[in-house]
DNA sequence: GTAGTCCGATTGTCCGGACATACGGATTGA
DNA sequence: TCAATCCGTATGTCCGGACAATCGGACTAC
């Protein structure tokens, strides 16, 4: 087959890198369909100049992310369904963006307070210690969209308003070096309190939809804690889910 | 350390496989505590008589799963958050059972019907085509939590309606040699209908978490097709993510 | 005292090979 | 005709080694 696939081995990025975006584009431009299998780890390698663990890794990593799927004695070949991109943990101004949508922020409260004994036990710090709270509200063509309350431990960031009002927290947090490593959430749903209505746009009573969510980096420290509540006629989560083997 | 590591070279589980389970045991039990240091891939190969490759298989596992952290130059270590498993295509009846809450599920629709063009769209079938459709009721202390619709592809399993309400559906499936690989799920908040508001016990306008799922297999293909709305009162969607890197 | 440099330690990448295991089709036997 | 067996094929596991890249601390020079 001709996918034209080849490694630069004078580049810096790794060989099974290389090879396994390649493969990615090829599924992702339909040039591998569906089902169809991939031809055998070693003769691949042969082809490639490369050794079969490399190849592997490669194919391995696809694997992960839920691309193909390799079977003993029979071979490796792209999943034929419409799943695409594996779960992340998103970001709604990214979402957003995504959906072409031009999310517009309102920064409602940015300051310091003393953490409550929630905050404090979410983030791992002492209760009624210092920590960053922001308030903002969240729009899509004009109208609210979701309501965000977020608590970071003092000192991580510096919260400049502006910044806030023209990108995502998540954004400003990775560009700060800070790498977001995992996070636990919590989606539910309730009644709208008169004020949450209010900020809202909605009635008093109105469901609305929950999320609660501790941010982790990757030595295992909280870095947000965020309170955050939807319109559900606005936004609602959608996610791929990969199941563990 | 005394960890008490070892393999056992005559047992069909693959060592690096055994290893990954000790490791993790150990950093659950609190034998590796948080933040402590792993010791280095090769000392460690060559205590427990195990090559590199394999010792390194076993803690990338770890490190895919979210309990260690790699660094190099620096070495492996226990990742020190409360961060413990990843998120799992979640079952229900399983989330339930976890938290020790005895589910009872009552089934009130278990038939054969035409696919309508959203659940032919879902599960990949022709429009009109036979499909399976159960609806459940699922109490738990005796109060309604969820009611459950599913669709399925004909042809794939016996759906048993003694079987329905001793166990969960994705455990059926499992025991039919079918093995989930992935979902796509989307979950929002809307006000209770008067029709669904009697079902679940709560009053019309009532907020109502739901949740769509469709299902597939490891061979991409569709297999399951629900649409779920759950008592916020009494449920909310618990995991945690692992970002991408 | 401070900044730059060096160096040991540790993980990251890659190689080539060996044998085990499971799937599916072809062959063989009843 | 149908079922059991054999066998080729492809992935799964494991080994031992080599060199590169990066981190952090120690040392050195200014």
């Amino acid at each position: 087959m001709a996918l034209g696939l080849s490694v630069d081995r004078s580049s810096p990025v790794p060989l099974y890198f290389q090879l396994a975006q390649q493969l990615e584009a090829a599924i992702e431009r339909g040039t591998l369909t569906p089902g169809s299998l991939l031809g055998n780890e070693i003769e691949l390698a042969a082809r490639l100049g490369l050794s079969r663990p490399t190849v592997r890794q490669a194919i391995q990593s696809l694997v992960d992310k839920g691309l193909l799927v390799r079977r003993r004695g029979v071979g490796t070949q792209v999943v034929h369904s419409q799943v695409k991109r594996p779960l992340e943990l998103s970001s709604l101004y990214d979402d957003l963006e995504a959906a072409g949508q031009r999310p517009a922020t309102k920064v409602l409260v940015n300051t310091v307070v003393p953490a409550s004994a929630e905050v404090a036990a979410a983030l791992g710090v002492a209760e009624d210690s210092e920590v960053h709270r922001i308030e903002r509200l969240r729009l899509a063509h004009g109208e609210p969209m979701a309501y965000l309350i977020n608590h970071l431990p003092s000192g991580l960031l510096e919260l400049d308003t502006g910044q806030l009002e023209a990108t995502g927290l998540y954004r400003l947090m990775r560009s700060a070096g800070i790498t977001l490593h995992s996070a636990r959430q919590s989606i539910g749903a309730r009644a709208a309190t008169f004020d949450e209505a209010e900020r809202l746009g909605e009635e008093e009573g109105a469901p609305l939809l929950t999320m609660q969510r501790a941010t982790f980096d990757d030595t295992g420290r909280a870095v947000e804690f965020g309170t955050h509540t939807y319109r559900p006629s606005r936004y609602s989560f959608e996610f791929q889910l990969l199941v563990r083997s």
